[in-house]
DNA sequence: AAGTTAATGTTATACAATTACAATGCGCCG
DNA sequence: CGGCGCATTGTAATTGTATAACATTAACTT
């Protein structure tokens, strides 16, 4: 698993990635009964445009470039059905959001995010999620959602000494 | 390690807690030639006065309660000192900060965060903070920080049924 | 005492998220 | 077809979180 690096790699097919990821999302709501709107899919793909978690003024404000001109909870709605099943994730120490590498897998991810160049990568190490999950159990705490977030330097930032 | 757990277990002498903290953060300045001053100790004191973490606006609320009035860089410049010295830790999932049960000790944190009562408890889990580190050196990449909240139901309020 | 640096004060603003309510679209059943 | 019910989107206002930029003060150094 993780063999390759698709964010962190040096350069990938990001289109396929696109493309992959705008698949998964349709073939997930197709089987759930779940419908992938023009909205909600207008911002899967500005997501996907990169592998740099998104805020989502900065979402908004390219939907207004755009000619859509929505309002915050237009977008904040979006988001949250896109993280709701799976085809985003939060990144809570940035406030941002990031397409999920892994949708429709029923996974608990663990996101590498650059500092220097902001690139994020997903992660979904089971042996992890497991040890996390015996600490809760131990301490009987019931887990509802697991945030792990790495942040750091990239392979390529740092060796080119970018910090920031 | 966490034999018992001061945040979710019963009742505690919360006093203790407090000076506890105090104490170690006055050592460690001292030790680092740091300057504990007024703000910064009034903040950390309203942060220990429970488990739970605090807003920055809800600290601010207090200070000014207290006729301090100060300004939202005055709070956010004291959290940031007590954060970057390890006497606070941020809850980026919720925007809040708790104090460090570890002051001083040099450790990673793991964060529970009752959905419930909002009781925060820390962990300092070793072999899951070198699984991360593991997975990191794997991926060529260079931790400045993790982030590891788990969010749920602490023992008491699972039991009572307790959810938000 | 003057110079230097850290810390705090002040004003304004940027960015993030939610509340409350109105309007629209869409499926379904009679 | 027409109308009911529900999910989705639109809209306006507000609340919450965090930082930028610059002025002032305090403390430490020589």
């Amino acid at each position: 698993m993780n063999a390759v690096n698709p964010a962190f790699a040096g350069s990938h097919d990001h289109r396929s990635c696109i493309s992959h990821a705008l698949g998964a999302a349709e073939r997930l709501c197709a089987s759930q009964g779940l419908r992938l709107t023009a909205i909600r899919r207008r911002v899967l793909e500005l997501i996907w445009r990169s592998h740099r978690p998104s805020g989502a003024y900065e979402l908004l404000g390219q939907l207004s470039a755009e000619g859509h001109k929505p309002s915050p909870p237009t977008v904040y709605r979006a988001l949250d059905f896109l993280v709701a099943h799976g085809l985003v994730h939060k990144v809570s120490s940035r406030n941002a959001y990031v397409g999920c590498m892994h949708a429709g897998q029923d996974h608990v991810a663990q996101i590498f995010i650059c500092d220097g160049c902001s690139l994020a990568f997903e992660q979904a190490d089971g042996a992890l999620d497991r040890r996390i999950r015996r600490n809760a159990r131990d301490l009987h705490f019931h887990i509802r959602e697991q945030t792990v977030e790495i942040a750091g330097l990239c392979p390529d930032c740092a060796e080119t000494g970018r910090d920031d």
